[in-house]
DNA sequence: CCTCATTTGTACGTATGTATC
DNA sequence: TGATACATACGTACAAATGAG
């Protein structure tokens, strides 16, 4: 029932020992061939795997070379997508929840219209506040159909990515998306929530990101104060 | 020489067709076996072609129904990467070219220190100004490292995406990057490119960009105004 | 400069599983 | 239920780039 593709495997294996700092920036990985062998998998597997892994930006790939590790991405990942889990592993990075995950209706989504099926199964809709060196840095507000997500309130999105959740726990994974952004003057609940003055310029991100479960979508407006460190993604 | 290996020729004939509108979204593509025989290539290859306008947004897929085309990425598509194509084919938007491209030298680009063979290739350094119905929506600084890159000049900026010329001419393709973005006031350069007020909140982007080439990085500085549409993006 | 082993890139064929309609 | 379509997986072969000698 559960369980993974042996590509998969492969890549999360891969993934965690990167995101573990197994490799520092600039190493080799083993050799597609030493992969094979490791994993007892055939090279199109492994091939795959690391095919992933360079459009997640782990590592890049060299013909001749090898699979240069890129190193776990930096920063405030939340414009990375398949990545974002930087974002709640860095030590000094907090989460805060706003507004816990509570069912609600909806027919639309941050100016994204919402598809019938995932109207009818209602929206899961929760706010967070995060935190960098406990000064808060962004504010957002997310929602997800609810559909498929047993014990979704049971997962702790305090601690852990709810990217990371949704792709370990329930195999959706993020497949692309739309996004649209804005910078605008911060209003008052921002002001309150990031600590700044009124009229101070805030960056603004809707997305609606799609997912390999077809008709499931994750839709977040996030909300980030930048004076100072700007906001940092990998792609 | 130039030859392309038969993968990308079904994904930029693909691609071409999508872009065209040869179909409407929500169309199926022809289906695996069917694009086989069209290409007279194994059905690997043309999956390797799908998988490529899967991670490039073109289309989705679905097991057991086929490719779903999305159409052709709308918006001002500056934050899609190997998309960017729709930012200049849009009929409405014209480029500007503020300072044609000429060479430097350079130590360090938009905050991102450049490797050494970069620094000892010379910058060819641009700006553009993207007017969308003749009103100015972003102003953009671009540097590339002046090697392999003949006749570069010749190419027309103001009517191509940069970053089809790189693929199409020079087989330089985007692997991945990283972006800092932040949300600033408008100083007096920009008030007068972008035409608004003192203080307005302007979306400043920097991005470092990776490409196939090892050692070939294009960086870009982007200042948007974003009242009224909010830039998109596909990814 | 050339040779050679290593490593990744491209391509084909085949088989089987699983989702959709 | 069956036909179709995509997903996964293995094996093979050769090409092209890299780096060591």
């Amino acid at each position: 029932m559960g369980n993974l593709p042996q590509y998969k495997q492969v890549y999360e294996e891969l993934r965690r020992q990167i995101a573990a700092g197994l490799f520092a920036a600039g190493d080799l990985l083993p050799s597609e061939h030493e992969l094979c062998a490791q994993y007892s998998v055939a090279r199109p597997t492994v091939r795959k795997a690391l095919d992933q892994l360079v459009s997640d930006g782990f590592i890049q790939k060299q013909q001749g070379k090898g699979s240069i590790v890129k190193g776990a991405p930096k920063g405030i990942g939340i414009l990375s997508l398949t990545g974002t889990t930087s974002a709640l592993s860095s030590p000094n990075l907090s989460t805060h929840i706003i507004l816990r995950p509570e069912l609600r209706s909806w027919t639309e989504a941050f100016s994204f219209p919402v598809e019938p099926q995932e109207q009818r199964a209602g929206c899961i809709y929760f706010e967070r506040l995060r935190l960098l060196d406990d000064e808060p840095v962004f504010f957002d507000l997310t929602m997800l159909p609810n559909s498929g997500l047993p014990r979704f309130e049971e997962y702790d999105l305090e601690n852990r990515s709810l990217f990371d959740t949704l792709r370990t726990r329930y195999q959706i994974v993020v497949t692309g998306g739309t996004q649209q952004l804005f910078a605008i003057r911060a209003d008052k609940r921002l002001q309150e929530y990031l600590k700044v003055r009124a009229g101070h310029p805030i960056l603004q991100l809707n997305r609606k990101i799609e997912t390999n479960r077809p008709g499931f979508h994750i839709y977040s407006q996030v909300f980030c104060a930048t004076q100072g460190y700007g906001l940092i993604g990998t792609f």
